[in-house]
DNA sequence: TCTGGGGTCCTAGGACCC
DNA sequence: TCTGGGGTCCTAGGACCC
């Protein structure tokens, strides 16, 4: 019988920072800028579950968090070791297992054969003891036929358990679940999905037509998820990265033009840098911004070959920017920019090379096309 | 006192081609 | 001259996830 155990360590971010420092072990830990240093519109990146339980929790402004755990210890982060010890856990699960399929920098679906229920417990309960011997990190397992119900299962068993759904059970397990636990299903959707009388997972099952008018294909995901009928593959892994981007957030909303332009220019820089690293290459380039009210406005463009460095994207994203400030949305320069964004998409690897193995048309950087 | 930074996927209209 | 579909690419925006 095929299963998927769903791997998901607790608390990441913190756990990482309490390795080698027992002295955290049982505390309140916060990862995040700390708002004792000073005025900041950061937010809680990870939260352990002592601070949990006096209501933190990640996203939320890192000054409403010290009011409600002041007594938290305070970590900046640190996403290089994060990076690095989520490596660590792919290799552990791939020495065991084989195939793991890495869904964010803390959850792992794995695909597992076991004759039944009571054997993929136990694969569930080998991996949690492992990550925790090996790596000294706790984590969560959640097992079903599909990855989406594993998902599901493994929320349900945060922190530090193991919850099995058997195949046979899944329409009963889920029925009473609010529709949120959904993966996919935020505050719009869920609020959608109230206004039809909507509330449960369950009562999906009886508004095939209704969810398929007002959400489209995903209303048809949705819809089978409920009947028990999510498909057991898990797609096709390793397709490469989509986009990489690079954002700053002002500590005071700005509408000064040079000061926007200073920022995109160093974002940029930063953004051909690390694109360098992973000799990717790209070929469109976006620039967006956050309003002081909190909307978005973007603007991108794709030229006609892959290009590399930092020129091609500062060169595109100062336009694209002088394109959103002449826009309706700027009012005239009087809107202010909250945060600003440069990204790229269209990646390719190897660079230059691998832009002409590609087979299309690579003129020469400069070459002007259209 | 709101709300970071890095991503993914979907939709929809228009251009353009067959 | 008018009227069609289908398919793909580009661009803008939105929802969601960790």
């Amino acid at each position: 019988m095929r299963w998927t155990l769903y791997v998901d360590l607790d608390a990441f971010y913190v756990s990482c920072e309490r390795r080698g420092h027992p002295e955290l072990e049982g505390r309140p830990v916060i990862v995040g800028p700390d708002p004792k240093n000073g005025p900041t519109r950061g937010v809680v990146l990870s939260a352990s579950y002592e601070a949990r339980s006096t209501g933190v929790h990640s996203a939320m402004p890192v000054e409403r968090a010290a009011r409600l755990c002041p007594e938290a210890t305070w970590i900046p982060p640190d996403f290089a070791k994060y990076e690095r010890t989520s490596q660590e856990v792919r290799h552990l699960l791939e020495e065991r297992f084989g195939r793991v399929l890495p869904r964010s920098i803390d959850e792992f679906a794995l695909p597992v054969e076991t004759p039944d229920a009571a054997a993929a417990r136990a694969l569930a309960e080998e991996v949690r003891a492992m990550v925790r011997s090996e790596l000294g990190l706790p984590s969560s397992v959640g097992v079903a036929a599909s990855p989406t119900v594993a998902k599901i299962a493994t929320d349900r068993a945060k922190p530090g358990g193991v919850l099995v759904v058997p195949p046979e059970g899944t329409v009963d397990f889920l029925a009473p679940l609010p529709v949120g636990d959904i993966p996919g299903v935020g505050p719009k959707t869920e609020a959608l999905l109230a206004g039809l009388g909507i509330h449960r997972i369950g009562e999906l099952r009886s508004a095939p037509q209704r969810l398929r008018r007002e959400l489209g294909r995903f209303g048809e995901e949705i819809y089978r998820l409920a009947r028990g009928e999510e498909p057991t593959d898990m797609g096709s892994p390793e397709a490469g990265p989509r986009s990489r981007s690079a954002e700053h957030t002002f500590e005071r909303d700005v509408s000064d033009p040079d000061a926007l332009r200073e920022a995109l220019e160093r974002l940029s820089d930063g953004l051909a840098e690390s694109l360098g690293q992973e000799e990717l290459a790209y070929r469109t380039v976006t620039v967006s911004v956050r309003w002081d009210d909190f909307k978005q406005s973007q603007r991108s463009r794709s030229m006609p070959s892959q290009q590399e460095g930092a020129d091609p994207i500062r060169g595109l994203a100062l336009r694209l920017l002088q394109e959103l400030l002449r826009s309706p949305a700027a009012d005239g320069g009087r809107r202010k920019v909250r945060t600003i964004s440069v990204g790229v998409q269209h990646l390719a690897h190897g660079g230059a090379r691998q832009a002409k193995l590609d087979g299309f048309a690579a003129p020469e950087p400069g070459s002007a096309v259209k």
